[in-house]
RNA sequence: GCCGGCGUGUCGGAAUUGGCAGACGAGACAGACUCAAAAUCUGUUAUCCGCAAGGAUGUGUGGGUUCGAUCCCCACCGCCGGCACCA
């Protein structure tokens, strides 16, 4: 018996082998392959084995590739390092944020390298560094001479807590995404970037992605397109005209009522005087009202204006209605009311006694006294003038075409996504760069003055009237106009968080170009990203902001593609061990640390994967590791054992070795990460019988296995493959192809049932006629058949036989 | 409320997608080695009846399709996630 297997040695030793010799190298012939993982946030708190689990199953597929295929693999890593936690640590400490963020990555760093991951650290990048955001404020400047980024005043949600405006994106529930506050809206002039320009293009280029249909669906209700129409309504006694926007055109013989947002801008001018003061009362409570108030209490309040307009399909008088229900920001900020046909229409006309008229009956029959509301689209068109005995889903579609020709108003296409707020009132982020000139308004930082360089200020305290800290600092803030020469002001707002991770992707292949963000030749090779990896948290954060950049940095020509990752996967999180997620508060969290030095990286890594399918959240259980640990122990012995006997191959052996490959490639192709590993122990269990059984197993299986092994635990198959006596490393081996003949059984065992049960099996030849399988199969359960009728004999080759009898 | 996903031993989970349910691992129990413990090895381990051979039940619940259902269909229950007054 030869030496236990020692993982500290091992380990170290590869560790060193692969820094003086990479194994992943470009030679300029090898196809690319660009596997990226979503760059941490270098958090004080250091990696758990949640984070360690998305990088291992990284690595594996990463290093799959690049023996599959013989792919130049580029596998980079990086820092998103402008955020809160450092910002917020600095106020407490009156430590610069860098210092802290730069402590942080050398930890963490250690702890990726604990890894053992093939990393590219020639390629890393840092969001904070000057060299990179240089190129995320040209971005900026860029959107902005394309009028994609703009100014605007508007109320804005305000987390009291941050200290800072947030993206319709950052908020649920009314609270805060970061700190789970309650937010509240605050009227401010804002940066804002056009997202809404690519509302289409972001939704139509979902089809074709390798996405999980999740993050697609959660896209794709995020953008929220509809098809409708806008319809005027004209005001009585007035000149002015109430635009509607509607999905169902189709019910507009059943509009007896109208209702304007609080915040509509023909409030004040079609309200009646004597409605006058009520009116006003309900707007300041609106205005009052919470975010979560307004999404939670949906008891329904409204005022009347006191006017009426004109129904423009039957002229008939409808009275028009304030209600907090109506968004001023979708659509036109004015509905007209089916309540026959809409949940929330009928619960306000039932409030304040409005009538109620159906014009969609289901089989021709009219409901007498609705108790709700019928909201499906399918029925015949009553009380609906010329439209009556129309089928309204035909309807519903020709409708918006119809009120078009009538001059009454128009088809149109409406998204729930807003324009993204940009601007941030804290310190530690990009500099926007813009200069405020009173001559020439706002006015983009020449390229060539690029980056505008966040200076260091005293106290890194925000305020809270929504100013950033930087306007304190009067010789940063006072600047000159690049247009007229005049004296001008800075702008002091910073980017959000998201600003510098929307594009680090398309960095990390040309991370030192200070010519351009990339050049077009490195783009064109290494891009875009061929897998993603990460959690799904990101879905209409992160992915959707990136995607909308690389759409436009694929307009300006800066890239020839417009998606950004061809492939998604969402890895599940790590949760405590009692279920809960990890946190620092719960003092649940796990870290890799103890267990690598204990039982070895290579058996954390395997641990990891086989703790549960990996898009699965699952729960931490530290035992577990030590079957993985024992697997690896047996291996290895086998191994050990196989060298030293060096048996010849027989047909049992060569079975196995091809059924492994096939075995494990599918489990690979699939991302089934976890029953890869446990076919691996089945068939180590099997060798370990060849082992008692001859001696050995023969050292070409070991070969294969140890190949196949070799994503999962690169440093013992490393190890293992140079005791078979190979000089170079595993990882330039081709994967291995499964000769399907040669992994096909010689004999299969098949279950015989009676009437579905089974009741015994018997071993056949797979060569076996079909006849003689049943007469096998008959003989197997001859006593059972006795004095029984076969009424039907099932025979699936390879599969069952299963004979229907009765008595 | 709407839209997804899930529900299998004591636990994590598996089942080549309609063909022996519970692979693999954890845990537990018994045994071997040991003065002893750890490690290691060898068994047993879904439930119920039975000394046993064997039999019956069993994939959230109820029904259906099928020779055959964890898998497909219908209804319901429970958990998780997303969206949420989006006209």
């Amino acid at each position: 018996m030869s030496a236990p297997y020692n993982h500290i040695e091992i380990e170290s030793k590869w560790r060193k082998r692969w820094e003086e010799n990479p194994v992943n190298v470009n030679d300029g012939k090898k196809p690319k392959y660009y596997c990226l993982d979503m760059f941490p946030y270098p958090s004080g708190a250091g990696l758990h084995v949640g984070h360690w689990r998305g990088y291992v199953i990284s690595d594996v597929w990463a290093r799959y590739k690049m023996m599959d295929g013989g792919h130049y693999v580029i596998h980079p890593m990086g820092w998103d390092a402008f955020g809160l936690p450092a910002e917020n640590y600095a106020i407490q400490t009156g430590q610069h944020p860098s210092v802290s963020t730069e402590a942080n990555i050398r930890n963490i760093k250690r702890q990726i390298d604990q890894i053992g991951a093939i990393r590219d650290w020639d390629m890393e990048l840092n969001t904070t560094d000057p060299a990179f955001y240089r190129w995320t404020q040209w971005i900026f400047v860029q959107m902005f001479k394309k009028g994609l980024a703009y100014e605007k005043e508007m109320p804005l949600n305000w987390c009291p807590h941050c200290k800072a405006v947030l993206a319709n994106e950052e908020v649920a529930d009314g609270k805060c995404e970061r700190c789970g506050s309650e937010t509240t809206k605050k009227n401010l002039r804002q940066w804002m970037l056009k997202i809404t320009a690519y509302a289409d293009r972001l939704l139509e280029g979902l089809d074709g992605l390798e996405w999980p249909e999740k993050v697609k669906k959660m896209q794709t209700d995020w953008i929220g397109r509809s098809y409708g129409a806008e319809v005027l309504f004209p005001v009585e006694g007035t000149d002015e005209k109430i635009n509607v926007y509607t999905t169902r055109p189709d019910t507009l013989f059943g509009a007896t009522f109208m209702v304007l947002a609080p915040e509509h801008e023909l409030v004040s001018k079609i309200t009646a005087p004597e409605q006058k003061e009520a009116v006003e009362a309900y707007c300041a409570m609106a205005a009052a009202k919470s975010s979560v108030d307004r999404v939670q209490n949906k008891e329904k309040t409204g005022v009347f204006t006191g006017t009426y307009a004109i129904n423009p399909m039957n002229g008939e008088k409808v009275p028009v209605w304030l209600s907090d229900y109506v968004l001023a920001d979708y659509g036109t900020g004015a509905i007209m009311c089916v309540p026959a046909h809409d949940d929330r229409d009928f619960a306000f006309a039932k409030k304040f006694d409005l009538p109620i008229i159906q014009v969609i009956a289901k089989d021709g029959i009219e409901i007498e006294d609705m108790q709700e509301a019928y909201t499906e689209a399918s029925g015949t068109m009553i009380n609906s003038g010329e439209w009556n005995g129309m089928e309204s889903s035909v309807l519903k579609e020709e409708a918006p075409a119809i009120i078009e020709k009538k001059g009454i108003g128009k088809k149109t296409v409406n998204y729930k996504l807003r324009d993204w707020v940009f601007s941030r009132q804290r310190y530690w982020g990009e500099p926007i760069p813009i200069i405020h000139c009173p001559e020439c308004g706002a006015v983009p930082v020449p390229e060539e003055q690029l980056p505008v360089l966040l200076p260091d200020v005293e106290s890194y305290q925000p305020t809270d009237t929504g100013e950033s800290p930087l306007a304190a600092i009067d010789e940063w803030v006072n600047t000159t106009c690049p247009c007229c020469g005049r004296p001008a002001k800075r702008e002091t707002n910073t980017m959000p968080q998201w600003a510098g991770s929307s594009w680090y992707f398309l960095r990390y292949v040309d991370v030192h170009n200070d010519k351009e963000l990339v050049s077009r030749e490195k783009a064109d090779y290494y891009l875009p990203v061929d897998m993603y990896i990460g959690g799904v948290e990101h879905a209409v954060l992160h992915l959707l902001y990136s995607r909308f950049y690389t759409k436009f940095l694929h307009d300006i020509g800066a890239v020839d593609f417009d998606e950004p990752f061809r492939r998604l996967f969402n890895q599940g999180m790590i949760l405590g061990p009692k279920g809960v997620k990890m946190s620092k508060s719960l003092g649940n969290v796990v870290s890799p640390d103890d267990m690598v030095r204990d039982y070895g990286c290579d058996s954390l890594r395997i641990y990891e994967l086989f703790i549960g399918p990996p898009q699965q959240d699952s729960a931490w259980d530290e035992r577990g590791i030590d079957g993985v640990n024992r697997f690896l122990n047996k291996f290895w012995n086998v191994a050990s054992e196989s060298i030293e006997k060096n048996v010849a191959p027989n047909p049992e052996m060569i079975r196995l070795r091809h059924k492994l490959i096939s075995d494990i490639t599918m489990r690979l192709d699939q991302f089934a990460l976890n029953t890869a590993v446990s076919k691996f122990m089945e068939y180590n269990n099997q060798m370990q019988k060849m082992v008692q059984e001859y001696g050995g197993v023969d050292l070409e299986t070991i070969g294969t296995y140890v190949t196949l092994l070799a994503p999962f635990a690169p440093h013992l198959a490393e190890e293992l493959w140079e005791r078979l006596g190979h000089t170079d490393s595993v990882f330039h081996e081709a994967w291995p192809v499964a000769d399907e003949e040669l992994a096909a059984d010689e004999v299969v065992e098949i279950p015989v049932q009676l009437n579905g049960k089974t009741k015994a099996v018997i071993s056949v030849s797979v060569n076996a006629a079909r006849d003689d399988v049943l007469e096998a199969g008959r003989k197997a359960v001859a006593d059972r058949l006795a004095g029984m009728t076969v009424i039907k004999e099932i025979l699936v080759p390879g599969k069952i036989i299963n004979f229907v009898i009765r008595k």
